[in-house]
DNA sequence: CGCCGACTTGAGAAATATCAATCTTCGTGG
DNA sequence: CCACGAAGATTGATATTTCTCAAGTCGGCG
C-alpha cells in the first residue's frame, strides 16, 4: 500500500495521508507506465479517468501554434492530476512524461462517489485542487516579477521542499530532477542557452549545482535569500488548506 | 434582481444564470462600496464571506516583500472571489478594488449548505473555480512566452470578450478599463514605461488605442493575430466546463 | 492658480534572446 | 571493445527586448 512517504509528499499529514489510502481502493489493479517524452493525457479528449503519479515526472503543457511551448504544472509523485475532470469537462492541455513514470488510474465515477460519502476523499482531492492553485499563483509571480536567477533558485528550492521528506530530512539537499535545461526553460519561460547562463553563475557562486540530472543545493541560506522576494506566504505561515466544516 | 446581462457574463448560459440569480437569495440585502484603490479582502485574514462583484473592476494582486507587486486576477462584474474560502482557508492574497466597485457579500457558511442542496448554486460555483484556473493557465503561457505586445494585445482582448454583451454585441470594440498603465503593468509583467511604449506603438499602426479609461479597439483582426499565439483552445473550441452528473 | 497623479518621451543600461559552434555523454550497433 | 550518432550542455558573439532613470507634459481638481 502507498504511504505518504513513499509518495514523497512533504504536506501530507494525517488526514490527507488518510486520504490518500483510501485512494488506493478506488485505484485500478495495474499501474501504467511512459517512457519519458511520453504522452499522459492528451491534449482536448475527455476521458474517463482521474491520475495518481505514483513514480517519476510529468507536466502539463500547452503547445502554442508557432511552436514554443509553457509547462502550466509540473507533478511529482503523490500527486493526483486530471482531477477537475471528474468534475468538469476535460481540460484543454496536455500531460506529458518528463521522466520514466508510473500511474495509477482512478475511475471518475468511482471517485465522485468517494467524494461525496467520505470526507477524507474529499480533503484530499480538495486539497489537490486548491495546491494546484497556490502553485499556479506563485508562478504567476515568478513569471511576472521574478528575474531569472530568480526564478530559477525559486523553483529548484521548491521542488526540494515537495520531494523533502523523500530523502528523510525536510528539505532535500540533493535531488533527482530530470527536467532538461531546455525543459526547465519552458517551465520557466526562459530560452535554455540563458537557463545554462544563470546555472554556471550559480554553480561558480557555490550556491547550487545541477550534474547528472541531480540537483545539489550547496548554500541553501544565499539560495533562499535569491528566491526570497518569491516565496509565498502560505508557506512561510506554515498555513495548511483546511475542510471547512459544512 | 441581476441577471446574465447586467453582470456583463457572456459565458453564463442559462444553468449558469440560473445559478445565479439563485445566489442572489443568498445575499446580504446591502452591498458594500469599496473606492478604487482599497482593499475589499486584506491579505491573509480570515472572513467568512464570498464576494460577487456587482458593479466595477477589482484585481487579486501580491505584494513582494521588496515593493514589486503582481496581479494574480481581474474580477470583472458578475464574478464570484474568495469563492474557495468556502471550502478551504484564507487566500494569502488582498482583493484590491481597480475602480470603485460594489460587492455583494455570501455567508461562506449558507452558500455551502446550498452548494451541497442545489445543482445549479453548485454548478454556478464550480463554473467560477474552474474559470479561474482556465485564466490562470492562460496567463502563465501569456507570462512565460508572449511578448509585450502579445500579453496586451491578449489582454486587451480578453476584457472584450468577457465584457462583450454589456454592448449588446458579442465583442466589445470599445470599452470602459479602468487599469492605470502602471496596474496594466503589474498585471502583465511590465513595467509602466514599457506599457506605455508598446501602446503607443499599437496605437500608431491603427491597432487599439487607451485614452480616457477607455479602450478602442480600431483593427480587431489585426490585434487578434497578434495575440493568436497565446489564444487557449478553450475559447476557439466554445467548449464549456458543465457539471459531471453525480 | 498650482499641484498631483498619470501619461509620455528620451537616452542609456541591463537582461534576455538568437545564432552558431563545439563539447560531452551515453546508448547502440558493429 | 570501439566507433558513431544523437541529444543535451556549454560557450562566444551579437541582436533585441525590456528596464531604469530622468525629465517633461497633460488634465483634472481643490
Amino acid at each position: 500500500m502507498l504511504n505518504a512517504n513513499r509518495l514523497h509528499r512533504p504536506e501530507l499529514t494525517a488526514p490527507l495521508a488518510g486520504g490518500d489510502r483510501k485512494l488506493d481502493a478506488l485505484t485500478a489493479p495495474n499501474p501504467r507506465a511512459f517512457p519519458a517524452g511520453g504522452t499522459i493525457v492528451e491534449q482536448g479528449t475527455e476521458h474517463g479517468f482521474v491520475y495518481r503519479l505514483r513514480t517519476g515526472w510529468a507536466g502539463r503543457v500547452r503547445a502554442l501554434p508557432d511552436g514554443r511551448a509553457q509547462y502550466l504544472m509540473v507533478f511529482l509523485p503523490g500527486d493526483l492530476f486530471a482531477i477537475k475532470s471528474a468534475f468538469v469537462a476535460a481540460h484543454p492541455d496536455a500531460v506529458v512524461a518528463l521522466s520514466d513514470v508510473t500511474v495509477e488510474r482512478l475511475e471518475q465515477q468511482r471517485l465522485r462517489e468517494a467524494f461525496q460519502t467520505d470526507p477524507e476523499i474529499a480533503l484530499r482531492c480538495t486539497w489537490q485542487i486548491v495546491e494546484e492553485e497556490r502553485r499556479l499563483h506563485n508562478w504567476v509571480v515568478s513569471l511576472g516579477q521574478g528575474s531569472a536567477e530568480e526564478r530559477i533558485a525559486h523553483v529548484l528550492l521548491e521542488f526540494s521542499l515537495r520531494l523533502g521528506p523523500a530523502q528523510g530530512t525536510s528539505r532535500s539537499l540533493e535531488y533527482g530532477m530530470p527536467l532538461t535545461q531546455d525543459q526547465l526553460g519552458n517551465v520557466l519561460g526562459l530560452t535554455s542557452v540563458h537557463v545554462n547562463r544563470v546555472l554556471r553563475r550559480l554553480r561558480e557562486d557555490g550556491l547550487v549545482s545541477i550534474r547528472n540530472r541531480v540537483v545539489a543545493i550547496h548554500d541553501p541560506e544565499a539560495l533562499e535569500r535569491l528566491a526570497e522576494p518569491l516565496r509565498d506566504a502560505t508557506l512561510k505561515a506554515k498555513a495548511r488548506p483546511e475542510l471547512a466544516v459544512g
